[in-house]
DNA sequence: CGGCCTCATGTAAGCGCTTACGGTAACCGC
DNA sequence: GCGGTTACCGTAAGCGCTTACATGAGGCCG
């Protein structure tokens, strides 16, 4: 508990000026290499560890930045979380959490409470918040960058995967497999990207000339469970679904646990493709064919993109938009 | 980006001094009632929000705590990041996520710029760090909570289940159901709650007079791959397993896809139990049996001991060991 | 050798807040 | 009407840093 040695601290062993000690650790202006040794051996002697509060209430910069995220149970987000933070640590920032339960309101709450810590800029995913009201903290100067999500506003730089070619892909791979009865279990209607990955869903099957078969799209919320309801409803409303796209891998494993409930084999009656590419789907039974997002990249680009910005550097291009990939595993096969 | 209003800013529209500003927002004090609304009518008009930074430097206080994880990509590490966050933010706390990829180098470096970015205390879990170190930083006045993790010192409180009886529990589920030939697949072996639980596995198989079969236990790390590698050596070395404990839900999954592959059935062939109960265990095919650890009690318990703590309330009871049970789906059954 | 430039360092202000201390006015009981 | 409270508020110091500006010492040139 002894108090912390001080900048003053140093100074004093060391036989300087504070200001000295302070160009010294942070390597501006010059200094005699004598005066070098004498500060770091004064500062290694007394353990001196520079307090980032006081450095950060004259400099105005945290050197951290938020991610918000509706929630972390979704393996998908949390290989993200460990990406951005991975690279926000390599460029010397550190990262705070904030998971927002998919509400508006906390979405916000956080938001103004995180420019009042000083925090240099947010991540943000999924968020529900209206896009004029994150714009507005963009305008008044904290940086944002967007992932995952459709922002229509220039002013907010967007980094996502294509969910509407994922789709298309997904849907297609099916379709050149020769099925023509295939299910949609949709994420959470209320977000962006589910509505891109049934617009590519639809799009394909218009492409092939299939018609458009409500009785074939359920509505999921991205969990396991709701994708085990949807493919119950689904069988419901159509029993002869040979092939169901579910719109991530965490409610794909809600779909094959309600198809094997039912007595259906995978892929032998009914095929499978989920959106993600998981670690755990390569070990699913069987593993899952899936469309595999980027989210190493995903990670780096925005937390690349959004420390640029915090250092005041212009955004550049504003839509980063990559490509998503099918990984063809064994959930998939031609119909019976 | 116009600068944003200070307190001096309010003070002045407010016709008071920046004390009594500062008493009126953060309620110390006694204010006449004209005063205070004055001062909301100026805050609500300039927009203010207290710096915390400028705050915290003057308390010496961030109202933030960080949690250690070695990776986030476990889901049960998301679902207890998950529930520290919620409760550290309705004490008012903001959380900052710090993943160490298991290297103790990462964990001291971490640990100590957290120090200096004064933060109020830490989470650890799954630290590889030897406990005298962590000890110092206690000593030094950084609260400590460990998760999960056996640290003799009595110095740093401890939140966790009883692994030991988690491991018994697994493997007396699988006796009772008849099985006497019980692999094990183990987590990472320098983390104590792997050993506790193959310590649970051995006493049970002690208890029930059968002998320990060293070909029967397989070296895990806790992920689904391991699982996979797992299975596939115990497999080798004694094809007559009937039942297998993974030491975790992830390295489950991998048992059971290598089961899968092998052309065993669960559990006709072989029964499979894990530990952890995630919430996608329910939807694995089959649904798997597990040993249910109280996440949100952990996180939640864990969370407010610190922040007892960092208020300076004494740790008290210095150990708290929480019981796990036992969650019976259908991969497992009597042995054919 | 005087003037000028460069290098190294010190002085001191100030970032936006909290809080110990002191002061003033109103009010109490006697 | 006076000492003692009590309620409210202002003054000013200071948290631990960074940095604009000033200063002084050499070095170099003509």
């Amino acid at each position: 508990m002894s108090a912390r040695p001080t900048i003053y601290d140093v100074a004093r062993l060391a036989g300087v000026s504070t200001a000295t000690v302070s160009r010294a650790l942070n390597g501006t202006g010059q200094i005699a290499p004598p005066t070098r040794a004498a500060i770091e051996a004064a500062v290694e002697q007394l353990g001196y560890r520079a307090n980032t509060i006081a450095r950060s209430l004259v400099t105005k910069s945290t050197q951290t930045i938020a991610l918000l995220l509706p929630d972390i149970a979704n393996p998908f987000y949390a290989a993200l979380v460990s990406g951005i933070q991975q690279h926000a640590l390599s460029h010397g920032y550190t990262m705070l959490l904030c998971t927002t339960e998919g509400e508006a309101e906390r979405e916000e709450q956080y938001l103004s409470l995180l420019r009042a810590q000083q925090v240099d800029g947010a991540l943000v995913d999924g968020l529900r918040l209206p896009p004029d009201r994150i714009a507005g903290f963009v305008r008044d100067g904290f940086p944002i960058v967007c992932l995952d999500r459709d922002v229509d506003s220039d002013s907010i730089p967007l980094v996502q995967v294509d969910n509407r070619l994922g789709g298309r892909l997904a849907t297609e791979h099916l379709i050149g497999l020769g099925h023509s009865r295939i299910g949609h279990v949709t994420g959470a209607l209320d977000l962006g990207i589910s509505e891109e990955r049934l617009a590519g869903y639809s799009e394909a099957l218009a492409a092939a000339g299939m018609p458009a078969d409500p009785r074939l799209v359920a509505e999921g919320r991205f969990t396991e469970e709701s994708g085990y309801e949807g493919v119950r409803a689904l069988l419901e409303a159509a029993p002869d679904v040979t092939a169901v796209f579910a719109a991530n891998d965490l409610s794909a494993l809600g779909v094959l646990n309600a198809l094997a409930e039912s007595g259906r084999r995978v892929p032998g009656d009914v095929s499978v493709v989920g959106f993600d590419d998981l670690r755990l789907s390569a070990f699913t039974t069987p593993p899952l064919t899936t469309i595999k997002q980027p989210a190493a990249e995903i990670a780096q680009l925005a937390t690349e993109l959004l420390i640029g910005l915090t250092r005041g550097e212009p955004a550049g291009k504003v839509r980063h938009v990559l490509e998503p990939t099918l990984v063809v595993r064994e959930s998939t096969a031609e119909p019976a």
